[in-house]
DNA sequence: CGCTCGATTGGAATCGATTACACGCAGAAG
DNA sequence: CTTCTGCGTGTAATCGATTCCAATCGAGCG
């Protein structure tokens, strides 16, 4: 491999040299400038990202811990994040948590040893001790979409509440009472949020949400369906089934189907995520769409802020209902 | 930050000693051993990977550089690569090219820098000078899915030929005489060997491929869209469309419904590249299934191989089909 | 004419590890 | 009682950059 010393020698000058011509230093002359930057191109130099990172005492690269990227809703998001790094001229090395603590744990400790400038985290559960520690000493951290409660670290996420009120009263219009939700593990924000707010919007109508309508999953399609199975084996099922994520409302869906179920005319079902295959599921699927684009690249601002010494404020946007035709047919659409 | 320094003044060691006992080496005396572990864990320090990379000349870092991570087959060989990589105890970084060249180079050329030890690359392109010229100078690499015809690579694939074959065999056998393809972009290999294989498959049957029968798209959606609207607008279309991936069969769906024609009995739909989600589309769409984890595995086992001195040969795992209904009654069960 | 000053450039320390080599010491061998 | 061996450990070089500080040089100034 070539290394600067290579470069320096061909051109002639000082390793200083060709460093200050490579970090755009002003006090090069013109010509010597030249000089270098020619040699770099006879060389094909490019400068060694590990020794510069040693020395300069950071990466420029962000940590993105996720907790399933087969979930189409963080594919997204960690799409969105990346572009938004590299435009602002960092990397991003994803971690899968695949919704296990340990996992995350790994890939936290990995990112951590790499010294990465800062992690964007989307906790699969309460925060263990690493990740807690880190926060603490200081390194620059955002939650995203996720988060633990606290913990003095800015969140960026879709606040589901009007979205979950809107989706109540869509499911009321249509004449549904019995609503059941499939609820994501307590440990993380998104599962316990999505019911209180299902509770709270189903108490303005009147309605109440009985314990075993509160199915419990893990974001996991099988789950979805072992929760809908127990749903429907109840004495008086409900007539419908909202899932907390679209995995679990596609696991849902199987159990339906495989019953042998009509959706929307026994059962209906509607989930929290939009995602583009909702539109050609049978039937299209009504979901709870959040602005997943504009949350990762709003996450990264804010990361980038702290990593740079400036202050980041948590951000809170919203989420809209997508009415489709899984929950009957739709009285009004809403855009 | 705590550094090796600290560790070796609190056990009151040198810093080489704290080296071998991180490094397992077994010139240590116990009891000295065991005095550093506690220092290390006492003040929780955690070796500096990006001082140990410069000196080792080794990242233990993978990286992967794949078309598009929004297709779910590409989610899943990501997913794949990184479960198998960490198996072997190394890390990876995903480059997302988005199918552009330019991005691709972008993600390649950061990696590089970053001094990865190897490459698993799924080429948008023929290839440009960046990659190539790593390719030839060394750098440890490994094509997967899509290759490079011409570069001495190892090559890690599915080959769709026999299933293509039996495609055409159960299409034909459904009565379907007009088939058409909607191609990848020529610049890669899954792209032109996908057409070849179909056409093949139909010259076997007495069936010929005119050229208003092969749509060019580029993996996308829209490109499938775009050219189904061609294909039906065609004077004869074609009584079925097979679509080279996932996404484009979405968008030939897509624009066969906003036709209003019902699918199988109007068009059928067939696509290589089989996804969770084509179970539940409506009608379920026949699809032909690569063995996606065993490619994503078997890729980073021969990156390994090369990137620790052995060498790797290509492999060449085959895919299958997985007929649903997209394509109308199978024969068993109608008329 | 000597000196100060700004513009360029080079020398060398430094980042935090790994590791070749040397050293001290104890027991074995002669 | 030497000398030899090996084990356990420390010293210092090294990886490939960045950057502080000093040196050089010509020009402008008093």
């Amino acid at each position: 491999m070539v290394g600067i010393k290579d470069v320096a020698s061909l051109a002639g000058v000082s390793v200083a040299t060709v460093s200050r011509v490579l970090n755009q230093h002003p006090a090069v002359r013109a010509e010597t400038r030249a000089r270098v930057l020619t040699a770099v191109d006879r060389l094909a130099y490019r400068p060694n990202a590990v020794a510069r990172s040693l020395r300069t005492h950071q990466t420029r690269t962000l940590g993105l811990v996720i907790s399933d990227v087969l979930n189409p809703f963080f594919t997204e998001l960690a799409r969105s994040v990346e572009d938004e790094a590299r435009a602002l001229g960092y990397s991003v090395i994803i971690g899968n948590a695949d919704e296990q603590p340990e996992l995350q744990d790994h890939h936290v400790r990995t990112l951590l040893d790499r010294r990465i400038d800062g992690l964007l985290v989307s906790p699969t559960d309460g925060g263990s001790p690493l990740m807690l520690g880190a926060a603490r000493t200081g390194t620059p951290m955002v939650f995203v979409d996720r988060w633990i409660p606290g913990v003095d670290v800015p969140v960026v996420r879709a606040d589901g509440r009007d979205a979950i009120r809107d989706l109540v009263a869509h499911l009321h219009a249509l004449g549904h009472r019995r609503l059941a939700i499939i609820n994501g593990p307590a440990a993380t924000t998104t599962g316990s949020e999505r019911v209180e707010a299902f509770r709270d919007a189903l108490h303005a109508y009147g309605l109440s949400l009985p314990a075993e309508y509160v199915g419990q999953g893990d974001f996991q399609a099988d789950s979805g369906r072992k929760a809908t199975g127990r749903f429907l084996d109840l004495p008086r099922p409900p007539d419908v089934v909202f899932a907390a994520d679209n995995l679990m409302a596609l696991g849902a869906m199987d159990e339906m189907y495989a019953r042998g179920l009509r959706v929307p005319e026994d059962v209906a079902l509607a989930a929290f995520d939009d995602i583009p295959w909702f539109v050609h599921t049978d039937p299209p699927i009504t979901a709870i769409a959040q602005p997943t684009g504009e949350l990762g690249r709003t996450a990264v601002r804010a990361l980038i802020d702290v990593v740079e010494g400036r202050t980041a404020a948590s951000v809170t946007l919203s989420a809209r209902l997508v009415a489709r035709r899984s929950c009957g047919e739709r009285r009004e659409q809403t855009s």
